[in-house]
DNA sequence: CTGTTAGCGCCTTCAC
DNA sequence: GTGAAGGCGCTAACAG
């Protein structure tokens, strides 16, 4: 019923089944060469005593442990729990154990080296291959396969998943131009990342394509979180001349415009148009439901353990970037902006 | 900028720095005995490599690693999720690190089997104590302490954490007897969990307490799952003498009620009123807005971290089972039967 | 087909 | 205050 105090060893196997420690260790590896009823005792020896191996001394030795490892920025956030969904639907069809690694220190100011860390800790540990979700860190020190989901604007050494971004945010600026906006505030993502820069330039290009002045005035660097997207918003619309439309680098920037909106007494869309980024399940269900970019995060993360499966079988990638690609979803958050 | 060939080892550090192996080991675990000039030194030589010590090794050897497992049948299940975010809360308070394991079977036959072959490949291996949630197992041979918040019903050794389930379930069957339901039926939660079997105890309390009748048809037994939800609900729907309310174990099969009202083209509340059980995020989202129990998922994951991590220090729990308390969350998804 | 031997990277006595 | 030696549990040659 309760826990067994000792640890069942490789030895014990061994032991009980009266062959030496390399014999159990080839039946659990199912090499060839080793009679069947040898096989067949052992197993039942392994079954009978509840005996796992040791992931620990096995990755310390033969460095395979069919275990991808998974560093997240922050493990409850919306990005990364579709992230993980897509990555944990590709895990099922594979032989592979997933491990998530998430430390204590949370947006600390050495997140990169806190990141880091993780990083060379599950590498060469226990792990045979990395995915690291929207990197601080540049640069990861790693004996084992790395690719990375909305990578560092410095490393385009990984291979990364990314989504068409600039586009994407082209596209939405277009439909708010369309809708008659000509004072458009922006709330970016966190600047280090490469999504962030480039709808961040999407929305220039957006301003451009239409005419429109470019007005340090309307930007704001964000984080990608909805708080700080609650004090952008607040700086945006106690502007002189504030903004009719808000585009935020991310949905939950966008609900952060919502908190903001709501306490100033501004109605969204009447008063204020409200565009995201991301399409999380949760745009969908706010009010009034959030017009968003759809980027399919799950299958960010679907498609970045099959690339990183390729690599630890040693294929080789015919690209360096992945991009996927992404479509503007109208729902009610925007309105033609009213006549004076 | 790419990643650099060769794993970093304490070895690579001693070189450098000019000292012995010993004497970097005790550098890393702080120990006293060390020239602060030495020491220096030797951190500075560490930095400069970026050397990390791998867990592997360190686990393999000295039996103390800092990092808590988790366990979970289902990472993107959003119960899990909640859990996380009370654990990830926890787990920044200290100085402990976080592995989610998780793994490619899913749902399968033989689900425990599984879950007991993740928890012994965590523990003595890289972890120092475990967390599981929900397990389809009852035993599990480990070393260190485990802990499991809704624990199965066979295993009253693992200290635990639980909601309140009975006394809430008969506080939602008040509620829909007051509301003059008298044919109610209910959709159960897995089977081998406790949480679940005491939620069908307070269904029938609730049913004896009103004076109704204990009516084997309205019974279903669920998993958890919404597709299992819908599928229960369809059946209890096409009773001859259908339902008037539904009390399902968890939100997640009342959201299979909901698709399987709307199929069966039965209004909710009008037609149908339906209570959940958890109170997860997307409960107040839905439409109509789900009247649920709130048990504090977040909470229990905290909680469970704090228990572990006193384990761990060789602290004595005071209690095996900690309840955490829950109430009735009123929304828009019940209503009083109609007269005829 | 199976046993013996030698480490993987690290921590821990035990000497010096 | 520091180095040398042994071994944690396991796999990978090498013998036999």
């Amino acid at each position: 019923m309760s826990r067994i105090k000792a640890t069942v060893t490789i030895r014990d196997v061994a032991e009980a089944a009266g062959v030496s420690i390399s014999t159990v260790s080839r039946v659990l590896n199912n090499k060839v060469d080793v009679a069947p009823e040898t096989s067949r005792n052992v197993q039942t020896v392994i079954e009978k005593l509840g005996y796992t191996s040791s992931l620990a001394a096995r990755s310390l030795r033969s460095r395979k442990t069919n275990v991808i490892g998974l560093v997240l920025f922050d493990i409850v956030d919306p990005f990364s729990v579709q992230v993980l969904r897509g990555i944990d639907r590709a895990i099922r069809e594979l032989d592979y154990d997933l491990i998530v690694y998430t430390s204590g220190v949370f947006r600390a100011k050495q997140i990169s080296d806190r990141e880091r860390r993780n990083v060379s800790l599950l590498d060469s540990s226990i792990t045979d291959g990395i995915i690291i979700v929207a990197p601080s860190a540049d640069t990861f020190q790693t004996v084992s396969p790395i690719v990375v989901i909305d990578p560092n604007h410095e490393n385009p050494d990984y291979p990364a998943v990314i989504a068409q971004n600039c586009e994407a945010a082209l596209t939405a600026m277009k439909y708010l131009t369309s809708l008659g906006h000509q004072r458009i505030g922006f709330i970016g993502g966190r600047p280090e990342l490469q999504s962030a820069i480039q709808r961040m330039q999407g929305y220039r290009d957006g301003l451009c394509q239409a005419g429109l002045p470019f007005d340090p005035d309307l930007v704001q660097v964000g984080d990608y979180y909805k708080e700080t997207g609650y004090l952008c918003a607040q700086r945006l619309i106690k502007l002189p001349d504030p903004p009719t439309a808000i585009f935020a680098a991310n949905d939950q920037s966008a609900f952060g415009v919502y908190q903001a909106a709501q306490e100033a007494g501004l109605r969204i869309p009447g008063d204020l148009s409200v565009v995201g980024f991301d399409n999380i399940p949760e745009s969908a269900f706010v009010t009034p439901a959030l017009t968003t970019v759809d980027q399919s995060i799950e299958q960010m993360g679907f498609l970045a353990t099959g690339l990183l499966v390729r690599l630890l079988s040693d294929e080789e990638l015919e690209n360096r970037i992945y991009t996927i690609p992404t479509h503007l979803v109208v729902r009610e958050s925007c309105a033609p902006i009213h006549k004076l």
